[in-house]
RNA sequence: GGGAGCGUAGCUCAGCGGUAGAGCACUCCGUUCACAUCGGAGUGGUCACAGGUUCGAUCCCUGUCGCUCCCA
C-alpha cells in the first residue's frame, strides 16, 4: 500500500544507491545498440553544486535517461577538473589558516603532496552532490584531469604540437597577475569599470622651451616611456614628428613619432608610448622601432635600480626618481604625479572612468608584462574547427551561437598556456646549460635528445611552469576515453553525441575541444553542442556570493526533492533565454509530484493493478479509448520535443497530460465505472488506468526519475526497473469518435459548472437539468454519460424536453440547449447579462470573420483550408448565436 | 565602438503569419469516498512604440525607446 504522503528524502538516496549498485549507469548492456555518449563538463574539483551545475546536469541526465530507454548504449562520462589556480588558492588559504605557512616555504614537492591530500579528502563533494541530483553518470569511469592517463595525454599532445611548430615559446606582453604571480590568458581577464583620472603631463621638447602635453591614466608607467606618438594627420601636432622629448624625472631622450594609433580627438592628441606596459603601445613601439623598457617587477613594484634597460640613455637620474624603486605601482603613481606637479609639469587632472583589466580569480588589476611564455598557435588549429561547424559536422543548438563561435574563432589570438603555478601539468620542457630547450614526454627522452645535440651528457633543468587548466580540459572528450591508447571505448564512443554547456565557456572550452579533437582524432568531438541559459535569481541578477542572492540547489533538493528541482529547470529551459528561478516554481512542481503520487494511490485503492498482457488497442469503453489516444499524443509531443532539445515543451506536455487530462478528467470520469456494476467495463477500465499510469511513469522518468521509479516498483511486479525499461511506442491508438464524445462530455460539465458559479448556485446544491431540442446523437451521449455528468456537474437528473422550463439558466451546447431550472435561485437580471455578454462576444467574433470573408484579397489569396476553416467557424458561430438569442427570448 | 538577445496578464515565462496561453499571485465558492502540496469558477493583455511587407502581423522587415549579455 502506498504511503499517504510521499517524502522524496526517504527514497532518493535509496533508489540512487540501488541504480548505481546494479550498474544501470554503465554502458555495455546493449553491445549491439548504437552508442550514445555525453562527456560531462567537468566541474572544478574544488567546486560545490550551484544552480548552473544543477541545470547543466539535469539536461544531460534527461537526455541520457531518454536515450537509454530508447535503446541506445549510453555512456555518460563523469569527472572533475584540477582547476589549477582555484585549487592552489584553496590549499594556500588552508595552509595559512592551519599553520601560518605558505607554499614557498614548504617547497614545491611538499606543497603538491598537500594538494593531493586535500583532493583525496575534500575533492569528491561535487560528485556526491551530482548523485543527489539524480545524475546517472557511469561513476566507475570517473576521471580527473590530473589522473595518470589524462596526464599522459597532455604530455603527448604538448610534445606533438611542439614538434609540429604549433606550440612555441615567445617573448611578448602577457596578462600578468601581480597577486597570483602568474601569466593568465586573455579569457581570464575581465574588464571592470574603474573611476580614475586622466593626468595631463608636460613633456619638454628638446631644443625648445615648449612642451608637448600627453594624457594618461597610468602616470607611473612613464618611467618606461620610449616615445610619444601623434597622428600623422593631426594638423596641430604633426610638425613635431621627428623631434625629441626629454623625459621628465628620467632625462631619457625619446622621439616623437607619427602613428595612427594617436587619436587626434582623444586627450591632447599626443600619447605617451610605453611598449613594455601596454598592449597598444607594444604594437606602436614595434611599428616605430621604439625600445621596450620594463620598469615593474612581478609584484607590480617599480624596478629601476640595476635595471639596465631603464638606465640606458637616462642621464643623471635624480635621486628622487631612484627612490621610487620598490614602491607599489599605485603608490608610485601618486608620487610621480606629485613630482610632476612640483616641477610645474602637471598640466591638469580630469576625472576619468575607464575599463581596467582585472584577474578573474585574484580580482587585482592585471599588468601587461613582458615575459617569455609558451603559446599555442590557435589560429592554425582554429581553421579546421571553423570548417567543421561550417560543414555541419558539429552543430550548435540554438543555432545562433554558431555566429558567436565563428566570430571568436576567426579573430583568435595566440593562446598563452604557461602558468607560474605549481598545481597542474608541469610543462615537459628541459633546458640545457646554454638554454637550448628539449621538449619530450619524459626526462629520459629529453636527456637523450640533449646528448645527441651536445654530443655529451649534460644536466638539464626542467621548466618550472605548468599548463593552463583548459589545456587538459581541451582533451577531455578523448582523454577520458583512454587516448592515447586505442581503447574499445575510444573507438565506440568518440565522436560523442552532444555536449551540454553554458555559453560562458564556448571560448574557454568548446572551441578548444573542437581544435584539439580535430587535430588529434581527425574528427570533431561531438555532433551537437547544446547551449543552455544562465540561471539567474528572481530579479534576473546573476547569482553570486558577493551579492548574496545565491540559491543553493541542495537546499531546494532538501526542501522539495530532486525531482521537483529537475522538473522546474527542465520546464524553464526554453531556448535562448536566461532562467530566472523563483522558489514558487519549484514548489509548484513539487506539488505535481504529489499529484502523481495521489493519482497512483487512488488507482491502487480501486484495485488497479499492472497487467503485462493488457493491450490498449483492445479497449472497448469510450473513455478508455479516448485516454489511450491522449496518451499516444502525449508521447509523440514529449519525444519530438526532446529530440529537438525543447525541454520546456517536453516537460509542459507531460505536465499538462498528467494533471489536466488524466487526473482532472479521466480519473474523475471513471469513478462511476469503478463503483458500478458492469464488471467487464470495470475490469477494462482498471487495466487501462494501470496502463496509462505506466506510460506516465515511462514518459516522466527522464524528468523525475525518483518518484517514477518508486511508483513503478510499488505498483506492480515488474520484469525490469523503470530506469532500464523501454520507451513506449504505440501503433493505432486514437479514436476520433471517442475523442469527440469525450470532448462533448467535458464541455457539458464545464459549461454547467461555469453557469452554476456565475449564478451563485451553492456548490453543494444538486439541480435538475433539461436538454432541449437534442438530436438523437446528443440523446445517446447524454444517456451514456448521465452518471458522470450528474456527478461532476452536481446535477440531480437529466431529462429531455421540447421546451426549456421557465426560470432556467440556459447553455448552448452545439444544437441543443442545456437548461437548468433555477426557480428561486436564479437571478434573472444576472442571467440576462450573462447571455447578452455571450451574444456580444459571438457578434464580435462573427464580425471579425466577416471582415475577412468580405475581403476579396482574402478570398483570392488565402489558402483554401484557412478559407474553409473561416466558413465553418462562421456557420458554427451563427448557429450558436441563434440559440443564445432563443434562450434570451425565452427569459422574456 | 562591434556583436547577440530580450520588452506578451500584477510576477516568472511559453507561443509565433489566420480564435492570445501556462504557472504563481489575486477574487469567489467548496469538509463531493486520491490529493487543501487539493477541487471548481473567475478577474486580468492597444503582445514596448512607429512605419513597412502581406488578403491578414504579437509573429516577418526597418527604425525608435528601454533593458541584458558578450567582445573590444
Amino acid at each position: 500500500m502506498l504511503e499517504k504522503t510521499f517524502t522524496p528524502a526517504d527514497m532518493e538516496a535509496r533508489l540512487y544507491a540501488q541504480w548505481e549498485e546494479r550498474g544501470f549507469f554503465k554502458p555495455g548492456h546493449k553491445p549491439r545498440a548504437e552508442p550514445f555518449t555525453i562527456v560531462i563538463p567537468p566541474p572544478n574539483v574544488t567546486g560545490s553544486l550551484h544552480m548552473g551545475h544543477a541545470l547543466n546536469n539535469t539536461i544531460q541526465d534527461i537526455l541520457v535517461r531518454f536515450e537509454r530507454m530508447r535503446g541506445r548504449d549510453v555512456l555518460w562520462q563523469p569527472g572533475t577538473d584540477h582547476a589549477g589556480i582555484a585549487t592552489q588558492m584553496v590549499v594556500e588559504r588552508l595552509l595559512q589558516k592551519e599553520n601560518q605557512t605558505d607554499r614557498r616555504s614548504m617547497g614545491r614537492e611538499a606543497f603538491l603532496k598537500r594538494v593531493w591530500a586535500w583532493k583525496e579528502e575534500s575533492g569528491g563533494a561535487i560528485s556526491r552532490q551530482l548523485r543527489r541530483l539524480g545524475a546517472s553518470c557511469d561513476w566507475s569511469r570517473e576521471r580527473f584531469t590530473m589522473d595518470e592517463g589524462l596526464s599522459r595525454a597532455v604530455l603527448k599532445v604538448f610534445v606533438q604540437l611542439h614538434k609540429e611548430g604549433l606550440i612555441y615559446k615567445d617573448k611578448r606582453l602577457v596578462n600578468w597577475d601581480p597577486k597570483l604571480l602568474t601569466a593568465i590568458s586573455d579569457l581570464e581577464v575581465v574588464q571592470k569599470e574603474v573611476k580614475g583620472n586622466l593626468w595631463y603631463l608636460r613633456y619638454p621638447i628638446e631644443g625648445t622651451d615648449q612642451f608637448i602635453v600627453v594624457a594618461t591614466t597610468r602616470p607611473e608607467t612613464m618611467l618606461g616611456d620610449s616615445g610619444v606618438a601623434v597622428h600623422p594627420g593631426n594638423d596641430k601636432l604633426k610638425h613635431l614628428i621627428g623631434r625629441q622629448v626629454r623625459l621628465p624625472l628620467v632625462g631619457r631622450l625619446i622621439p616623437i613619432v607619427g602613428d595612427d594609433y594617436a587619436d587626434p580627438e582623444k586627450g591632447t592628441g599626443a600619447v605617451k608610448i610605453t611598449p613594455a606596459h601596454d598592449f597598444n603601445d607594444f604594437d606602436v613601439g614595434k611599428r616605430n622601432g621604439l625600445r621596450q623598457i620594463n620598469v615593474l617587477d612581478q609584484f607590480g613594484k617599480i624596478l629601476i635600480e640595476g635595471n639596465a634597460d631603464f638606465l640606458e640613455g637616462a642621464a643623471d637620474v635624480p635621486a628622487g626618481t631612484m627612490a621610487l624603486h620598490g614602491l607599489d605601482r599605485f603608490e608610485a603613481r601618486k608620487r610621480i604625479v606629485e613630482m610632476f606637479e612640483a616641477q610645474g609639469l602637471l598640466d591638469k587632472i580630469e576625472p576619468h572612468t575607464h575599463q581596467a583589466p582585472h584577474g578573474d580569480r585574484s580580482d587585482v588589476v592585471i599588468e601587461p608584462w613582458l615575459t617569455e611564455q609558451w603559446y599555442v598557435n590557435a589560429a592554425e588549429l582554429a581553421r579546421p574547427a571553423i570548417a567543421a561547424v561550417e560543414k555541419g559536422e558539429t552543430g550548435f543548438v540554438p543555432k545562433n551561437w554558431e555566429k558567436t563561435y565563428f566570430e571568436w574563432m576567426r579573430n583568435i589570438q595566440p593562446w598563452c598556456i604557461s602558468r607560474q603555478l605549481w598545481w597542474g601539468h608541469q610543462i615537459p620542457a628541459w633546458y640545457g646549460p646554454d638554454g637550448t630547450v628539449f621538449v619530450e614526454e619524459t626526462e629520459a627522452l629529453a636527456l637523450a635528445a640533449a646528448e645527441r645535440h651536445f654530443g655529451a651528457r649534460v644536466t638539464l633543468t626542467r621548466d618550472e611552469d605548468v599548463l593552463d587548466t583548459w589545456f587538459s580540459s581541451a582533451l577531455w572528450p578523448f582523454s577520458t576515453l583512454g587516448w592515447p591508447e586505442e581503447t574499445q571505448e575510444l573507438k565506440r564512443h568518440y565522436k560523442t553525441d552532444v555536449l551540454v554547456t553554458g555559453f560562458d565557456i564556448i571560448f574557454f572550452w568548446v572551441a578548444r575541444m573542437m581544435m584539439m579533437g580535430l587535430h588529434f582524432m581527425h574528427e570533431a568531438p561531438f555532433h551537437t553542442v547544446y547551449i543552455h541559459a544562465l540561471v539567474r535569481d528572481e530579479k534576473g541578477q546573476k547569482m553570486s556570493k558577493s551579492k548574496g542572492n545565491v540559491i543553493d540547489p541542495l537546499e531546494l533538493i532538501d526542501a522539495y526533492g530532486a525531482d521537483a528541482l529537475r522538473f522546474t529547470l527542465a520546464a524553464m529551459a526554453a531556448q535562448g533565454r536566461d532562467i530566472k528561478l523563483a522558489k514558487a516554481r519549484v514548489e509548484g512542481y513539487r506539488n505535481f509530484g504529489t499529484k502523481l503520487w495521489n493519482a497512483a494511490r487512488f488507482a491502487e485503492m480501486n484495485g488497479v493493478a499492472h497487467d503485462p498482457n493488457y493491450d490498449p488497442l483492445a479497449a472497448r469503453v469510450t473513455v478508455n479509448r479516448w485516454i489511450s489516444g491522449e496518451t499516444a499524443r502525449t508521447e509523440a509531443k514529449v519525444r519530438q520535443a526532446l529530440e529537438e532539445y525543447r525541454f520546456n515543451e517536453a516537460a509542459g506536455a507531460i505536465y499538462q497530460f498528467v494533471w489536466n487530462v488524466f487526473c482532472d478528467w479521466y480519473l474523475e470520469l471513471i469513478k462511476p465505472i469503478l463503483t458500478g456494476t458492469d464488471e467487464a467495463a470495470k475490469a477494462e477500465t482498471r487495466a487501462t488506468t494501470a496502463w496509462v499510469m505506466d506510460q506516465i511513469l515511462l514518459l516522466l522518468h527522464p524528468f523525475m526519475p525518483f518518484v517514477t521509479e518508486e511508483l513503478w516498483q510499488q505498483t506492480g511486479r515488474r520484469s525490469q526497473w523503470l530506469i532500464a525499461s523501454d520507451w513506449p511506442s504505440y501503433k493505432g491508438l486514437g479514436d476520433a469518435a471517442a475523442d469527440a464524445e469525450m470532448e462533448w462530455t467535458i464541455r457539458f460539465i464545464s459549461e454547467v459548472r461555469s453557469v452554476r458559479a456565475e449564478m451563485n448556485v451553492p456548490a453543494g446544491a444538486k439541480i435538475g437539468c433539461v436538454l432541449v431540442s437534442a438530436s438523437s446523437g446528443t440523446r445517446r451521449r447524454a444517456d451514456a454519460w448521465e452518471n458522470e455528468i450528474m456527478r461532476l456537474a452536481r446535477l440531480s437528473s437529466i431529462v429531455f424536453e421540447e421546451q426549456a422550463p421557465k426560470a432556467s439558466a440556459q447553455i448552448v451546447l452545439d444544437e441543443a440547449i442545456v437548461a437548468l431550472p433555477l426557480e428561486g435561485v436564479i437571478d434573472f437580471a444576472a442571467e440576462k447579462t450573462r447571455l447578452s455578454k455571450e451574444l456580444e462576444n459571438i457578434a464580435r467574433d462573427i464580425a471579425a470573420i466577416d471582415g475577412r470573408l468580405n475581403n476579396s484579397g482574402f478570398l483570392a489569396k488565402a489558402p483554401p483550408e484557412v478559407l474553409e476553416e473561416s466558413r465553418e467557424r462562421k456557420a458554427e458561430l451563427t448557429a450558436r448565436k441563434a440559440r443564445v438569442e432563443e434562450a434570451l427570448a425565452r427569459l422574456g
